[in-house]
DNA sequence: AACATTAACAACCGCAAGTGG
DNA sequence: CCCACTTGCGGTTGTTAATGT
């Protein structure tokens, strides 16, 4: 290995490090004084460097000592700075060589373009931009790279950081990891489309094979069951739960989503995210939201009607590397007592016998049932909006097909498809919400978009305009039901709900001020 | 107050594409 | 074409501070 490094480390290490390796490594320290260095003496070294990093940056510094690694202190960061300023971006080995930095090349890049950087913006994300991470990770997975290419000043590093924060917490709370006004708004255009910047196509180590991982044969097959339905295991997350073609999976994210097939029956009932929606329809509808949830896997399929033939929870490299297209709709209860009666409903004897017009009609009126009649308005239905629908101003649109054929395509998800119209050949979609969401009233006047919706709906470069927007028509979230955060509930409500609603999530928000809280209207 | 858990952040690692000799 | 090197990306791990019990 060969660590190669020339002149004068002359850095000090950072306060840990610097006691070991003072003895025998390099470093003098810098003078400085850097304050701090002392508190710990003994540490073990974090910067145990022995040349270790051998990886790429290669370089053997034959007899140099090794490169340094961990935290890098102020005068390191004041050199490479001044470096680069002087020097530009770019030949890192140099940099390293030349600034009389002991640090590999590429921990000097990274240095500088997580941190040092002066176009960086600094501080927590704010609503905007959270929004815009959700939907850029609905529609790239996770492209942090490119994500950063849309969010000034940030870094990939840093919306990975938040991610993967985020996804745990939604995980632990059993919180959808796609808000569904985003997932509703995201057109399949932008769907996984990959630039060309970002056509490396490469492959990694950690992604899957390109074809499928898990193939729909994988899924059917078994008998039902549900009883995965635990958010508190680790509930599996895709990070791209509606790219219809594997591409690249990632291992480490992962998801739970349910998914629901059903074709060619006359009476079939189609239902997509949260339960929220139900298709009765002859059409290929686009469907909205898959948000992770849990897995599951309905078959309504005429052929194995009504028999849930399996349900997975699976630890899925990435949602990516399923192919939901072809009648494959995803279905994503949003909170966890549904899910709980949805579990408790499909193990149950008459689950598996349900009708194939409506196993998941069975199941989710079941739900409804199991909730008692505090929710027995679970239902409503509503003529599904054309694509050009727009919920600020939904004026005139006409009830038309929203089915058939490109357009249907246009959206972000899964599209499903029947033969017949249940309710006399009308080419509408209906859909029944299911309420999921007690408390948040989405009238189709008078919901209080935040600004940051608004921007994301006139938002020609992020938004299609082409796209249905669908609310759930009763209200969600009540003290006693705290399933959703606050980004999530803002877009809800119209409102910024502080501490109560969460509060009893463990872990789930204990910043008591969500950055950048905007002012609603009527509030 | 002590300990445990979680969130946020920073950095490292491995891989693969790009580039030039 | 091969090879070494550089660069960039995404996954993973480690550290620390905040929070909860």
């Amino acid at each position: 290995m060969t660590v190669k490094v020339e002149q004068e480390p002359a850095l000090e290490l950072p306060p840990k490090a610097e006691a070991e390796a003072g003895a025998d490594e390099f470093s003098p320290p810098l003078s400085s004084g850097e304050e701090e260095e002392e508190d710990d003496e003994e540490d073990e070294d974090e910067t145990d460097s022995e040349g270790s990093e051998g990886d790429d940056d290669g370089a053997g510094n034959g007899g140099a000592p090794p490169l340094r690694k961990g935290p890098w202190t102020p005068e390191e960061d004041k050199r490479l700075k001044d470096y680069v300023e002087a020097h530009g971006e770019g030949n890192w080995n140099q940099v390293q060589r030349n600034a009389g930095l002991n640090r590999c090349g590429k921990s000097c890049r990274l240095r500088w373009a997580n941190h040092l950087r002066p176009d960086l913006k600094k501080g927590p994300f704010d609503a905007e931009e959270v929004d815009k991470i959700i939907k850029f990770h609905i529609m790239w997975g996770n492209k942090w790279a490119k994500m950063a290419s849309h969010l000034p000043g940030r870094t990939d590093n840093e919306i990975k950081n938040y991610w993967n924060t985020r996804l745990k917490r939604h995980q632990r709370a059993g919180l959808p990891i796609y808000p569904e006004y985003l997932l509703s708004r995201v057109p399949d255009q932008e769907m996984n489309c990959h630039t060309p910047d970002d056509s490396r196509g490469k492959k990694r180590s950690n992604e899957l094979p390109q074809e499928k991982v898990i193939g729909m044969d994988d899924l059917v097959g078994d008998f039902m069951v549900f009883q995965h339905l635990d958010y508190g295991k680790d509930p599996v997350v895709p990070t791209n739960p509606l790219k219809r073609h594997a591409s690249t999976g990632d291992l480490s994210s992962t998801g739970d989503l349910s998914c629901v097939q059903m074709t060619g029956n006359t009476e079939q009932t189609f239902y997509s995210n949260d339960l929220n929606h139900v298709l009765t329809k002859s059409q290929s509808v686009p469907v909205g939201s898959a948000i992770a949830s849990s897995y599951t896997l309905f078959d309504a399929n005429p052929s194995t009607s009504g028999t849930i033939h399996k349900s997975m929870k699976t630890e899925l490299p990435s949602f990516q590397n399923y192919d939901f297209s072809s009648g494959w709709l995803l279905q994503c209860p949003s909170a966890p007592h549904v899910e709980q009666h949805i579990d408790t409903f499909i193990q149950s004897p008459e689950s598996i016998s349900s009708q194939n017009t409506g196993l998941l009609g069975a199941i989710v009126n079941k739900v409804d049932v199991l909730d008692g009649p505090t929710e027995s308005k679970r239902f409503f239905e509503m003529t599904v909006p054309p694509f050009g629908y727009n919920p600020v101003s939904q004026s005139g649109y006409p009830s038309s097909s929203v089915i058939g054929d490109c357009e249907a395509e246009a959206h972000p998800f899964a599209e499903i498809q029947a033969s017949n119209s249940p309710s006399g050949g009308s080419s509408d979609a209906i859909f029944s919400f299911s309420k999921c969401y007690p408390n948040a009233s989405f009238s189709d006047s008078g919901v209080p978009f935040s600004s940051l919706e608004a921007s994301f709906l006139n938002d020609d470069s992020l938004l299609s305009k082409e796209q249905s927007y669908l609310y759930p028509e009763e209200p969600i979230l009540s003290k006693e039901q705290p399933y959703l955060y606050p980004e999530e509930l803002k877009h809800l409500t119209g409102q910024w709900l502080d501490s109560s609603p969460w509060k009893s999530v463990p872990g789930a928000y204990n910043k008591p001020d969500f950055p950048n809280k905007p002012d609603f209207p009527g509030q």
